[in-house]
DNA sequence: GATCATAGTCGTCTCACTGACGATAAACAC
DNA sequence: GTGTTTATCGTCAGTGAGACGACTATGATC
């Protein structure tokens, strides 16, 4: 219970990211490679020391911004524009978890609709948007060499944990909608879903669903057919964030 | 990016406690008085530095332990015998959020049955537990003088926090047998939601609702008359820990 | 231009679950 | 006994989801 400021030990403290988008109807994250050790060489996630005068989402906006040229939304805020969701996702402290010194992480939480290619301080062939599923399969036994190794320190629980939220908060959430562009179609919304949570839905029940529940959609007017087939209702995300009922994720 | 080790400001890290349990119909919050400034004689919530070799979760659970005397469970377990549901709740790191340092609060959210009076390293008048309506209440125009101050620091905030993740958890898992004994009633379990969510809740229906939903209660065969009225039969904590479908928080 | 493939949109039917609420049961206080 | 309290069972109507049929509007192909 001290404050006596000699007796606490000092900490690093960094933000770590996990950005979530969906490319080619699969769930990617942006991975980094590392240049220095340890891990040197190795994927791991996006992230930096927090600086002495900045608030940890601050710290982790900026982060964001470096990496992928995103401005973060505030959490209530829904997606509009080329802006991002960015939360907090949960913070890692194990001693140990670095091995050079005691390093606290503040992960947060960024969803993204798909973007140009990823840029690392410029330098592209050290930043790509990875599958998840690819990211996490750690054995190794993949046949992209690249990714055959597991993500540095203990990113790849981190991102296990930013997916996990990500595919739970968007049943009950209006989230799903931070995947896509300003415009979409029920269509897109839908195969964002689908991306996410890894099954197929059906598309007559979905279109209910999501133009049912009030708040979610706004309908712009417009029609496109960028998807094929019969042009579709351009949407823009409502002003609802949490959508009651829930969307039913399809299990057991 | 870079992990120079002498580019990295320094930060002092802390584990903050929101314990709840209902009393007397009202979900409460364990609150302890500051001995020291800043705050002086101000409630705040439970909470000390993390050691160098501790783990956030393990210093979470001395914390826990020293103001008391509970034994926490990992969160996956169903809380029985003594324990507590411990789990993570969020981290807060504004900086000036302490005046005296730059001070990374990684608060928890424990869920406690009913005990008896909070020690608080062995006194007692520095220890209570408030209901968090009161301990909400900033404006000071209670009638009781002690809680018309605010909580120290970004206290209000964090019990606010932890008081919505409960509010929303227990929803959607079992997480409200954390607040019963080892074996409690339907009637019992009702008083939870009721006092957490702050509503009352239609005993039939809820009696239905509970005792159909599979892995959610097991009777242990006893029965008892401590509420008063007709015997209700005894039921422990089933293994389930996700309802589906959740209880319905009524609204609107 | 007829046909086909693709996607979108509207409807219908059934079942599960909820909320409202009546009725009965088993204890205690008087 | 009577009244009060709490527990427990049942009924009924309304809402919403899953399954799936039918139709529409576009581009691609022959």
């Amino acid at each position: 219970m001290s404050y006596d400021p000699s007796a606490f030990p000092p900490f690093a403290v960094t933000v770590d990211l996990v950005v979530l988008t969906v490319r080619r109807h699969a769930l990617c994250a942006l991975a980094v490679r590392r240049g220095e050790a340890p891990y040197k060489g190795r994927w791991a996630l996006p992230g930096g020391f927090v600086r002495a005068d900045e608030d940890l989402t601050q710290a982790a906006a900026r982060e964001l911004a470096e990496e992928t040229g995103l401005h973060a939304h505030a959490p209530s805020v829904p997606a509009q524009d080329n802006g991002a969701h960015l939360e907090q996702l949960a913070t890692y402290g194990d001693p140990g978890r670095d091995p050079r010194m005691r390093v606290v992480s503040v992960a947060h939480l960024a969803l993204a609709p798909d973007l140009p290619a990823p840029r690392a301080g410029g330098d592209a062939s050290n930043a790509r948007w990875a599958p998840v599923e690819e990211l996490l399969r750690h054995e190794g036994y993949g046949r992209d060499g690249e990714t055959a190794a597991p993500l540095a320190f203990d990113h790849a629980q981190i991102l296990a944990d930013g997916v996990e939220r990500a595919r739970s908060k968007i049943e009950y959430s209006s989230l799903a909608t931070a995947f896509c562009p300003t415009e979409f179609t029920v269509g897109e919304l839908r195969r964002v879903y689908e991306a996410v949570w890894g099954v197929a839905l059906d598309p007559r029940n979905f279109h209910r669903k999501v133009t049912g529940t009030p708040g979610f959609l706004v309908p712009t007017g417009g029609t496109t057919t960028r998807q094929g087939g019969r042009p579709a209702q351009l949407f823009r995300a409502g002003g609802a964030t949490l959508l009651n009922p829930p969307m039913l994720r399809p299990e057991v």
